[in-house]
DNA sequence: TGTACATCAGTGAACGCGCGTTCACTGATGTAC
DNA sequence: TGTACATCAGTGAACGCGCGTTCACTGATGTAC
């Protein structure tokens, strides 16, 4: 009897699932709940700018998204879940930047100018993120700090096979490729941080940062200039 | 009657205080005392291993040091200041570390060698306070992150001050000096980190880690003996 | 040295509190005919 | 279009639990004479 039930609503359910395709409850039902769904990502967003996912609870989220404690459930298994669901926000949008990077044009010095602007931009308009990568990178439960390390480990890969393709390190070896952009990209997660630290200080902080990044990157790109290669 | 009973026993007290100099309680008890602390301090580097500060417990870390709660409080205010003890006696040891670092001597391969050795043996000794800092810096509670901030800022100028006494850079700025000992002491305290998490995967992940390391110094010093000096 | 008193590190019980999670429910939205 | 039923996001009450902190206490250590 109860088998019957629950298959009846099995077999019901998987067949609207085949007559609607993927998205089976469309309309309103769907987008209020995509809001609610959002309304507790931000509200974890704005608690971690303060505090670590590790120490932030279920009750003061959904009493931040203004929902009962229950309706959290409705969206995700536990706290971990929607710290997996911000990481994968939080690397998305550095992701973008990165691209934003890669896809400079210019001498060696106006390439090192934009990409400072560049990441002191995206500080600027997504603070919550980076502030929230910079908090679980090390400090975050396992499955956290496994997914930033592993998309950063990505980035770096990425970052050597743009490096491959110009001129001046077109005879390096893919490991030193590798060894100039994981440089790169620790400089540019650093330089993030301390932009972040930098805004919450005097307001003069963030020029001076942002002049000794630039300083740095050109001093990394004379050592890359005069790198020993094989070739 | 009650305030010359409390007079009573604060004029004692300061009385044994004059006579007895600083340590107006010595012997057993108070070695006991400091043995209860150290094992409270101990109980905390061990669970921090783990997880952070913020949700660390003041019963997980008395019945870790085999105490009663209400003992803890005979030797810190709250788990903050059992973090600031932690973050003093941390960088007391990296503080050692750079010391043995820049005491090194030899050419500049010698010593990009050295580096990267003392520092993996660092990580291997001192596994927990590595781990702390790394957790707590970006991660932690404000007061705690300010410390290790302040800490790496007077390493900084340290290590600048020490790459001005040699002759490669004598003709340095004090602003490049700073520039380059920051690089320095970040791509240092990302290497320690890197050293950390290796340690959990692969066994052969720390030869690696090195070997990039090491090239990675050697790629800066490259740029440090072309950067353009005014001398 | 011995004695009487002071100190104080550590105890164990107690407190009130906010937590995570569950449950049966409500009512707006979706669906079948 | 209208009607009858299904779904399910969100609610509010309830639960048991471990927490931080306090308190009067115990007994070993320290001190004065």
């Amino acid at each position: 009897m109860f088998a019957d039930f629950f298959t009846l609503r099995w077999s019901k359910s998987a067949n609207s699932c085949l007559l609607n395709d993927v998205s089976h409850t469309p309309g309103i039902r769907q987008a209020q709940k995509q809001q609610s769904r959002r309304a507790l990502l931000d509200a974890g967003l704005l608690l971690l700018e303060h505090q670590n996912l590790s120490s932030l609870g279920v009750r003061e989220v959904t009493r931040t998204a203004g929902m009962s404690p229950a309706g959290f459930y409705r969206h995700f298994r536990d706290l971990d879940d929607l710290g997996v669901a911000l990481v994968e926000e939080s690397l998305a949008s550095l992701h973008g930047m990165i691209t934003a990077i890669l896809a400079g044009e210019g001498d060696a010095d106006q390439l090192i100018d934009r990409t400072v602007d560049v990441v002191a931009r995206h500080v600027r308009e997504h603070r919550a993120h980076v502030r929230f990568l910079c908090r679980e990178r090390h400090g975050g439960v396992q499955p956290v700090r496994a997914a930033i390390t592993a998309e950063l480990d990505a980035f770096i890969v990425e970052v050597a096979a743009a490096l491959g393709t110009q001129e001046q390190s077109a005879a390096w070896s893919v490991a030193d490729l590798r060894m100039l952009s994981g440089l790169y990209v620790e400089h540019l997660v650093s330089t993030a941080a301390a932009f972040l630290e930098a805004a919450e200080e005097a307001p003069g902080a963030e020029q001076r940062i942002a002049a000794t990044a630039r300083a740095q990157l050109r001093l990394i790109s004379l050592g890359r200039l005069h790198w020993p290669t094989v070739g």
